[in-house]
DNA sequence: TCCAATTCTTGATCTATATCAGCAAGTGAA
DNA sequence: TTCACTTGCTGATATAGATCAAGAATTGGA
């Protein structure tokens, strides 16, 4: 609560330190003149970096900011009924999060950091004045949230079509497909949640997704250690998952 | 794809016969001037009905519009890279349905005709431009992707962590919500899709849908007659699916 | 209205994955 | 460093729901 609704920005050594990174192009990838780009960072507050376990926001607060991750790793959910976490998405650096939060005026999830982790606020109505002025935002707006639609009806598929080994590597490539989209590896980076989480988030218990893995580095698929993931053989992985995923195969931005 | 394409306007006769309906009000749900409304009114195109089965868009195809359904029910779905149909999502009248096609510019699902079906058609440019001079229409606009994000996580939910009878209460309560919303009946229904529809949607054979009805039936919670459902202990049904569901429990609009 | 094709239902089995259990390996606080 | 706690791995067993099979009920075309 105290976090999320803390909306000071950094003291100015932090400022400056970020003044002179075109911070909006990075959250909101998107061509602008420089005029507007400066129209958008006037609007973005930086907020200072949550701690692991932190919640940006959570389920039932009133909505009034989307967040761009900028560093770090940040994990939605709800609490059931039943009072265990289904989580519904990760969100890496330069993604969108809080989307859903529009149309009730309150976020129907809460988001928690899963490492040290850096967001920018985008105030909503702001987003919503500024967009109104330059089209391109607009529309790079409705794009984002047409890819969210079209990202979560490809988890629907999974969730529903997918057995285990097809669940976890669509899982490892997706998160791999996003690591070199922002210029990182795609065959060896680090998983910043649990086995849990994965299960979680998979529809699978962490003994599955544990089960698995070790099957996939025997079969010399991946190589695990630990959190740290290296895809050995990206051919064999793809064939997994199949060449499905209209969404998710297409490279954006 | 002639079907898609063809944006032809009705008849005349057709055309007077729709003409003081407030047509965009159905399709958009939202207070506008009366102006404005005319000005919505000038870019929707209506379209023939479709007969069932008949596909008004298709995987892959361009995108130009979204669709309202005016009456009857359409289906989305994928064709997996197995050949299968994946279903994800059922659109009743006053639903909204095209939205992920925005991000790519093509559509990412079919859509198909359970049955006699009419849409308005509005093409998406124009409709984009007119709300950058309508501010409500666009916020309208926000709102519904933003709940059309939301409703898929809670499919997400329901297909990772509900167990076959919680999926097909949710199921039948969530049509139930949707039929009240446009004042028809919570409780008595026909069901426009089969059995394994039913099943594809929510991840189960078709057999276990059956069954579950089935024993919902012997249990006194619904009454089943082919397609024709009645919901008798809606008190015992909601407790099945939890008092969960963030966004499908609101009322919207 | 009749026949063929589809859809639905019900029962019998099978299986992928959950659950249970116990141990190993990290991780963090004092 | 040690201890308590969490996270991860692996084997044994249980089970929800899939699959297979066959008959019943609908549906739709001629």
């Amino acid at each position: 609560m105290a976090i999320s609704n803390s909306n000071n920005r950094f003291s100015s050594k932090l400022t400056s330190q970020y003044q002179n990174c075109s911070l909006s192009a990075l959250c909101l990838p998107i061509a602008l003149a420089d005029e507007d780009v400066n129209r958008l960072d006037q609007i973005i507050e930086r907020k200072r970096p949550l701690k692991k376990g932190e919640l940006l926001f959570h389920q039932g607060e009133e909505f009034d900011s989307v967040f761009a991750v900028r560093t770090g790793t940040l994990k939605t959910f709800n609490i059931t009924n039943s009072g265990e976490e289904q989580i519904t998405g990760f969100y890496c650096p330069s993604e969108l999060v809080g989307l859903s939060g529009i149309d009730e005026n309150h976020y129907p999830v809460s988001a928690k950091a899963l490492e040290t982790t850096t967001v920018c606020e985008i105030p909503f109505s702001h987003l919503e004045q500024l967009s109104s002025q330059i089209p391109s935002l607009k529309h790079q707006l409705f794009r984002l949230m047409s890819r969210k639609i079209c990202d979560d009806q490809q988890m629907m598929v999974l969730l529903g079509k997918k057995n285990a080994d097809e669940k976890v590597a669509s899982f490892l490539l997706n998160l791999s497909h996003r690591f070199k989209k922002r210029g990182y590896s795609a065959t060896a980076f680090r998983l910043s949640m649990s086995r849990g989480e994965i299960g979680n988030y998979l529809g699978l218990a962490v003994e599955t997704v544990s089960r698995v893995m070790t099957r996939f580095q025997k079969n010399g698929l991946i190589d695990v250690d630990g959190k740290e993931i290296s895809i050995i053989d990206m051919a064999e992985m793809e064939k997994l998952v199949g060449a499905s995923s209209e969404c998710a195969t297409i490279e954006h931005v």
